[in-house]
RNA sequence: GCCCCUUUAGCUCAGCUGGUAGAGCAGCGGACUCUUAAUCCGUAGGUCGAGUGUUCGAGCCACUCAGGGGGCACCA
């Protein structure tokens, strides 16, 4: 076997890996592992089982419900080996079980061992379900919380193995116990329950293997068990950390698995093509935000990374994809808050012969099957209002419908016949404290006013229509009143979901709209659209009548999950980088 | 970019009006053959985010910087 091999404390020092008193024993530990001819990092165990695969055993037989002890199958009962309490004895098959140590309690001659797996988070429900059943046999209700699966280890059963891993030896350097919480263990044995009642896996040596092992050595400790880790820089910057100690949190992401599995199967079902378009953008366009800057060394330009999607999807629309659509990262340069990340991930999808009133219906029919996939229902409990009180959001279909000017009547008390007066809605923004640029747009002032006074009001899902048409570059005119658009915006709890439109697809009208937009930009508006000559010329070939709509993908997570913040629903959310020691970050600066 | 809060042992946190560092858990040693935040006894563990200043004396006061959180601005 080749040396153990070890790090210079003096190479680490200062630095993040550098080693506390606690990490060198552990350190010392994985040797002796290695010493003894042990792998402290094997990979030659093989689990049978899962935790959740366990407890369905348990559940399955009404005998499994209360204690008993096991015996092998097709092994003889031993009457040396009875146990005292006089539990009925059940015959269950060998099973591998592994996961990582999360709390071990050394009784004297016995230990037990509490064990995660890739299961912990689905754990607590199915304790949840068996207490039903409990209650229906008249037993007593047991403990749910817990994402655990228990060992059991007695020292009878395998002296030499319980004694190097859990009983200190001080004749030996490090013969005592190898086995810490946070290592990842394997283990062998018979399924029983304990006197007490725990689902619990009984470890047996089989065939000359150990009953319990060491697979790999955890040399960092874990957060303190009772407390958990609970600053939330660690938990965001050690996302690691934070999946094992809170397994609540794997159901999160296991969730957004299911939401874009459930968006493409919704989309690929009606004929929706999902591609993938370039991420590096030489022009900017599609939406209005600050861009990042990149830099192509070998073409020698400046690239942008992309704020959205939209001009190449409609593109792939004009050669003839007329159902597509897209999922993936934006990149916009703004602040970051409770709604927004620097990247985050969004769904465009784009469909010839519809309007933005089709789009409505496919959004809200999408929104609400996958709130029942996901959740199991439509009715979501997301935030809370002013009394602090949980909100309850129904997303079931269909949603509410409603106009910008009509939601300036309703809620910012104006005038009906004063809606279109920009200086009434200035007078009344100011009233609010509401800031608006002194050169913006009628258009612009009447939506800057309206989301002031209404978003708070847009709880329960609701469709935002009759945009004017100066704020909205790439949307089609309406037919009956040319100064707004066919487009809505949908808000829930408050926030903008989704954002849609019917495509402006006159490409004389195209071109034009860019052009305001440069002027625009010549009197200081920094968040405008290049005139992207290739995307009219792609229009003169003619697209389609279309209508196109994008859904903020982590915000719809958010809604899903019950998460208030971004972040908890991306899994490295942007933070600063980390400071690790003092010449670093003056070197920075 | 601005304002407020925050940073103490591996983890979670105390630390009074400025007087020289505390607990629980984890660790290490001991007891314990059905525990589940096990219990009991013993023991070890610290550049108080970094720096400068005030002071006889700073975890505590002042200033600067850094990280984190919250809010504002920005984000159609």
């Amino acid at each position: 076997m080749p040396a153990h091999p070890e790090l210079d404390p003096a190479t680490v020092a200062g630095t993040v890996l550098e080693r506390n008193t606690l990490m060198l024993q552990r350190l010392t530990k994985a040797k002796a592992l290695h010493d003894r001819g042990e792998s402290a990092y094997a990979n030659d165990f093989a689990p049978t089982h899962t935790a959740v695969q366990a407890l369905q055993w348990f559940q399955a037989e009404p005998t499994h419900l209360a204690p008993f002890v096991a015996l092998e199958v097709g092994k003889p009962l031993d009457p040396e080996r009875l146990p005292p309490t006089g539990a009925p004895i059940v015959q269950t098959a060998r099973v591998k079980m592994a996961g990582r140590a999360m709390a071990i309690n050394v009784k004297g001659k016995v230990a037990f061992v509490r064990v995660q797996d890739r299961t912990a988070a689905q754990v607590p429900a199915l304790r949840k379900a068996e207490n039903l059943l409990r209650v229906a046999c008249g037993l007593p209700e047991r403990e749910a919380d817990t994402p655990t699966f228990q060992f059991y280890f007695s020292r009878d059963d395998d002296p030499e193995t319980f004694d190097r891993l859990f009983k200190p030896s001080p004749d030996a350097a490090w013969e005592g116990p190898l086995c810490d919480v946070g290592d990842i263990i394997g283990g062998e044995g018979l399924w029983f329950r304990t006197r007490t009642g725990e689902q619990s896996l009984w470890l047996k040596p089989f065939d000359g293997r150990p009953a319990l092992r060491v697979l790999t050595k955890s040399v960092r400790p874990l957060p303190d068990k009772f407390h958990g880790l609970a600053d939330k820089e660690t938990r965001l910057r050690q996302r690691y950390v934070d999946l094992v100690m809170n397994p609540e949190v794997r159901e999160i992401f296991r969730k957004r698995s299911q939401v874009l599995a459930g968006v493409r199967r919704f989309l690929d079902e009606r004929g929706y093509i999902e591609v993938e378009t370039p991420m590096m953008h030489a022009l900017l366009g599609g939406a209005a935000a600050r861009p990042f800057r990149t830099h192509h060394n070998a073409l020698d330009m400046p690239l942008y990374l992309r704020i959205a999607p939209e001009l190449h999807l409609k593109r792939l629309v004009v050669g003839g994809i007329e159902r597509v659509y897209e999922i993936n990262r934006n990149f916009r340069n703004e602040g970051l808050s409770q709604r927004h990340n620097p990247e985050f991930t969004m769904l465009e999808f784009y469909r010839a012969y519809a309007t933005f009133f089709d789009l409505m219906d496919e959004v809200e029919t999408l929104i609400a099957q996958l709130a029942q996939e996901v959740c199991g229902t439509t009715e979501v409990v997301w935030g809370s209002d002013k009394q602090g009180a949980p909100r309850q959001i129904s997303l079931a279909a269909p949603f509410a419908r409603v106009r910008i000017k009509d939601g300036l009547v309703q809620w910012g008390g104006i005038a009906a016949d004063q809606v279109g007066d920009e200086g009434v809605l200035r007078r009344r923004a100011a009233e609010l404290g509401v800031h608006i640029d002194a050169h913006a747009p009628l258009g612009k002032v009447q939506v800057e006013l309206f989301e002031a006074v209404a978003e708070r009001h847009l709880i329960q899902p609701t469709f935002v229509w009759e945009y004017p048409a100066e704020t909205s570059p790439l949307a089609r005119r309406n037919d009956a009143d040319p100064s707004v658009v066919d487009r809505f915006e949908l808000f829930v709890g408050g926030i903008e979901i989704s954002n849609a439109f019917s495509e402006l697809n006159d490409p004389q009208d195209q071109y034009l709209r860019f052009e305001h937009q440069l002027s625009q930009r010549a009197k200081g508006d920094e968040e405008t659209m290049d005139l992207d000559e290739d995307y009219v010329r792609a229009l003169e070939y003619g697209m389609p009548p279309a209508a196109g709509c994008g859904i903020g993908i982590d915000r719809l997570v958010m809604l899903l999950t019950g998460a208030e913040a971004i972040r908890e629903v991306i899994l490295f959310p942007h933070m600063r980088p980390e400071a690790t020691t003092p010449e670093v970050a003056a070197s920075d600066s």
